[in-house]
Formats: structure tokens, sequence, C-alpha cells
DNA sequence: GGAGTGATGTCACGGTGTGACATCACGGTA
DNA sequence: TACCGTGATGTCACACCGTGACATCACTCC
């Protein structure tokens, strides 16, 4: 046996399992099925984790933010893809692109996108939560656009439309049973849907001033 | 001293102040200008209404929700207006007027509105309240939709995409130092813009099916 | 071999929110 | 006049959340 040898086991017998965020986050969203997010206590996740208590909150600022890790990496991603594209002529049709080809499933299969879903559907907290992210990823895209040349009264109004459609195609996007609808497809119908909806108010195109 | 006299008397000086949920929203209020949301606990906002602890959760479910607590009565009186107001050809249209015309300084005058922006600007968990209650209205407008007749794919983007506008246009209204700008106009405006935006795209309008 | 690092545990503590029960002015009723 | 709800409040105990301070100890580097 080489010191090399009594390396690698020494590396495979470390002082304390490692990937605790990943186990906590596991435990997470499993105990958050079987019994819901209220009756569910950090401690009993840090348990099921083999870790206590305290560690949990060294992963995690709070009990919610436990289902929303992947948030942050996700924003800046999609800001990059703004940033780095070709110069934005339509802001709109840009930032519901960025959202709908990405590739949501790469994140987890859809069957488990769906679940998580529900779990933050069954729980006003964690509702909550996920709102907080999409008005951070907004935020983020209004500056992104603005450093890209998009006008600053345009941006905000492209940034918050164009994320609410691409939310609301995501939502038929997961309902749809046979999972063979094309989320690019579904918002592009919500394009055109919102294109006749801006037509069909009185005289609104094309006003005068600005 | 007629028995009258007496019963005037002891309404006057009954066991408990009156009042106490009144009292603990502007102690609320106060403190959280004074020294922030998180410096600020429960403990100490019922001790400045004359109350205690547990009085302040009967009034109000959690720390967060005194200041929201007009949200419900907000949502439905626009709700009623929807359901109430002639028939509708121009979804977005609606949305968008319902809440431009709505009377905000009613509620208070401009500057308190502007105030209690920063305190929850100032605040994640506040903001996280206050997107809560954004969503809330957005669900409800959707069902006064459907309920007036607005078909059920339309009436989620009309809805969402209706209150990011005029969210947007408040922040402007509420920006606006002379306050001389008209809620309506700055709405107008962003209807156009959403106009353009909307036209922008290639070939959005008038899509083959649907 | 010794010092530094980093992930974890342990402990104490203040704040949040709730259930159970006590208190007591008020209003009605016999 | 006496009694009995009712309803708003207080009191208390408690579980949970989240944090600061400090201890532990494998691992790494010098």
């Amino acid at each position: 046996m080489s010191r090399c040898d009594i390396k690698r086991y020494r590396r495979r017998v470390p002082r304390w399992e490692q990937g605790s965020g990943e186990r906590l986050r596991a435990a997470a969203l499993e105990l958050f099925r079987e019994q819901g997010f209220e009756d569910t206590s950090v401690v009993e996740i840090a348990r099921r984790a083999r870790v206590t208590n305290r560690t949990f909150f060294r992963y995690f600022p709070d009990k919610r933010e436990v289902l929303f890790a992947d948030a942050d990496d996700l924003r800046a991603a999609l800001v990059q893809e703004i940033l780095r594209g070709p110069e934005i002529t339509d802001p709109l049709g840009v930032v519901v692109r960025v959202l709908a080809r990405h590739d949501w499933e790469g994140l987890a299969p859809r069957g488990a996108l769906r679940e998580r879903r529900a779990v933050i559907a069954a729980n006003p907290e964690l509702l909550e939560r996920d709102l907080v992210k999409q008005h951070a990823m907004a935020s983020a895209f209004v500056e992104a656009l603005v450093r890209r040349g998009v006008d600053e009264g345009v941006a905000p109004v492209a940034a918050r439309v164009g994320i609410q459609l691409f939310l609301t195609a995501y939502e038929r996007w997961l309902d749809a049973a046979g999972g063979e609808e094309d989320l690019v497809a579904l918002t592009d119908d919500l394009l055109a849907t919102l294109g006749t909806l801006a037509l069909t108010g009185p005289a609104r195109v094309a006003p005068d001033a600005r």
C-alpha cells in the first residue's frame, strides 16, 4: 500500500459525509411532499439528511429557500443570454424567447417539475418565495435590456409583460398531459393573443407623442 | 342623573380602549419607519398600541400583514368594478382602467403612499408580501373576466399583463415629484408602448389558427 | 510536527406565532 | 336585583425559526 493509496482511502472516509447541501435539498423535497411544508420542521429535514439544524441554516438562509437554490444560477444564465445575444430590436420577443428556449427539462424531468410546482402551490409561504424569484428575474431583465440599449421606458414593460406571458405558457406546458406541447409554440400563441389584445382597444397604437 | 347618563358615562370608560386594530396599524407603520421592519418586534408594536403581543396576532395573522390590511377590501372592490361594468370587449383595457381610475389618494395622501412604498421596498419580507397581494389580485381578475365572458385563454394574459402595466405606471406616478401626473394618462402611455412592442415582433398578429 | 482552514456540532438566546384558559365589562333576562 | 352569556383582552406555556459564539477535528500546507 503506497502513500497514495492511503490518501485515497482517507478521502473516502472524511470526517463527515459530503454533499450535505444536496442531501438537505432532497430530504426537504421528500418531506414537503410527504407531509406538507408547514408540518415539517427544519430539525426534521436536517435529521433525515444526517446533519444538524445549524448546518441547514449554513446552506440555506431560511426554510423556504431550500426549494429555490437554483434560482440565482438560472437568473444569471438567462441574463447572460440577453447580454450576449444579437442586437435587440424586439425586446418583448427576446424576453419571451430567452425564457421559452431554456432547457427546463434539463433542470429536472417534467414530472419532477410538476411535483415541485404542486408543493409550491400547496403552500402560501412557498408561493410567496416563488413570486420573489420572478420579481428578481424581472428586475435583472430590465437592467440587462437597458444595457443592451433598450429604451428605459420600454424595458420594464417588455421584461414584466414578457415574464408574465412566459409564466402563463409554462403553466400550460406543465399542465399538458401528453408532454408533447412545445414551450416555444405555446409562448408564440400567447404573443399572438397579446397582439390582438393590444389592438382591441380604441386607437392605442401610434400615439402622437413619444 | 338619569339612567341614560350613567350608560353614556360607562360607554366612555370601557374596560379597554377601543380601536386596537387601528392603533396597532399606526404603531407598526411608525416603528417600521423609525427603525425598520426587522428591528422592531411585535412586542414593541403592541406596547406602543397599549396592548399585548397576543392581541396583535388576533388582529393580524402575522407581523407583515399589519401593512396590508386593506388589500382584501381593495381587491373585492376592484373585482366588483369588473363584474358590474359594461360589457367587456377590451379585457386588457378594462383591467388597466379599473386599476388606474381607482381613487388611490382616497386611501392615503400620495406622500403617505410613497412612504409606505419606501417601507416595503426597504425590506424583502414586505416586498414578498406585496407580491402575494398582486398575485391574488391577478387571480381574482382572471376569475372575474371569465365570469364576464372573456375567453379562458385570453383572460389570464389580460389580467396579468394589465396588472404589470398598471404597476409600472403606479411606480412612475409615485415617483413624479410634482404630483401632477395623471395615472390614467400614464397607463395610456404604457398601453401605447405595449402596442408598439407587440407589433415589433415578426408577424405576430393575426395568427392562422385560434 | 505545527499552524491554518473549513465543515460541522453544541449551546444559548431572542423573536414569531398558537393553543388553552382566565378575566371582566357589558348587555340582556328573569 | 341577581344571574348568565358574550366578546375583547390578558397570561402562560410552548414549539419552531434563525443567529451568534465557540468547540471540534480531519485535512492541507509549510
